[in-house]
DNA sequence: CTTGAAAAGAACTGCCT
DNA sequence: AGGCAGTTCTTTTCAAG
């Protein structure tokens, strides 16, 4: 797959990772383009697939949900619960908000989201410990994060 | 710290989530709402600090990173390297695209994206390892994941 | 909180270099 | 490909009920 995308485009990339508010002029004005070039460029990214859209995220804590806990499952009996089945199982449980399938120590990866501990234990306890298949469950309560711009 | 929020604003928080090509006047239809209505609340959350800016996500994959990878990492001696400079110096790697400050079996957890897995192994070994205070590192790669909408 | 309307700005289109 | 000028559409803001 060579490469669709100039310089001009990775700046413009560039650009909006860290601004997805700006308007197709100020992108524009940005990376040195007119409007209407930016706007074509980025029409251009987005239905080549390249940029997805836009998501909203919320501060959780303001919300009431003050504890994001990682969990790391591997699963017992591989082969007998269908990795499919285990997935559709876990998206259903509110308070998860991620699944990722991974390879090595563990095979999912699951970001949840509950109002206190007392609320994780409920959800580990009664949801997650209940899930089919489930092995080992390692935890990781999060303190601090922080999202960077990435190469590119 | 109680509620300033109510039934109707969880109702718009539900829809923007899904839908994060927030538009005051289809939020309003969404909820039984007028525009102008719809409008003022969405104002409110945003300056409350709720609904923080919205974030573009981009297909790594077609740009040419097609390798992510999750690095747990604990720290060998705690107390030499405060958190802060490690945190510091981790942000500063191109690669690194998460920081997750956690408690448990690690200290910290990486969201690490690189071209392939030559350039993984790259900068595992030149940047993670090089780091000051690591001590045991695992590394997970991520096959798939997956969003969700969460509680609410 | 509603409707209605006006002002501002962003998206999109042709045409031209 | 990029820029200019113009049109159309949505968002935003302000009336008044």
């Amino acid at each position: 797959m060579t490469d669709l995308i100039d310089a001009t485009d990775r700046a413009i990339l560039r650009v909006v990772q860290t601004n997805a508010t700006l308007s197709a002029g100020a992108v524009g004005r940005a990376v040195g383009l007119s409007q209407p070039a930016a706007w074509r460029r980025l029409r251009r990214l987005r239905d080549a697939g390249i940029l997805r859209g836009r998501e909203l995220s919320f501060d959780m804590e303001m919300l009431g949900f003050g504890v994001t806990v990682f969990l790391g499952i591997k699963l017992a009996t591989k082969g007998r619960v269908s990795l499919e089945d285990f997935e559709r199982v876990v998206a259903a449980i509110p308070e998860v908000r991620r699944v990722e399938h991974v390879l090595g120590r563990y095979d999912y990866r699951l970001r949840i989201t509950a109002r206190d501990l007392a609320d994780f234990e409920r959800v580990l306890r009664r949801r997650v410990m209940a899930l089919p298949g489930v092995g080992e469950v390692e935890a990781n309560v999060l303190l601090s994060e922080e999202r960077l711009p990435g190469p590119l």
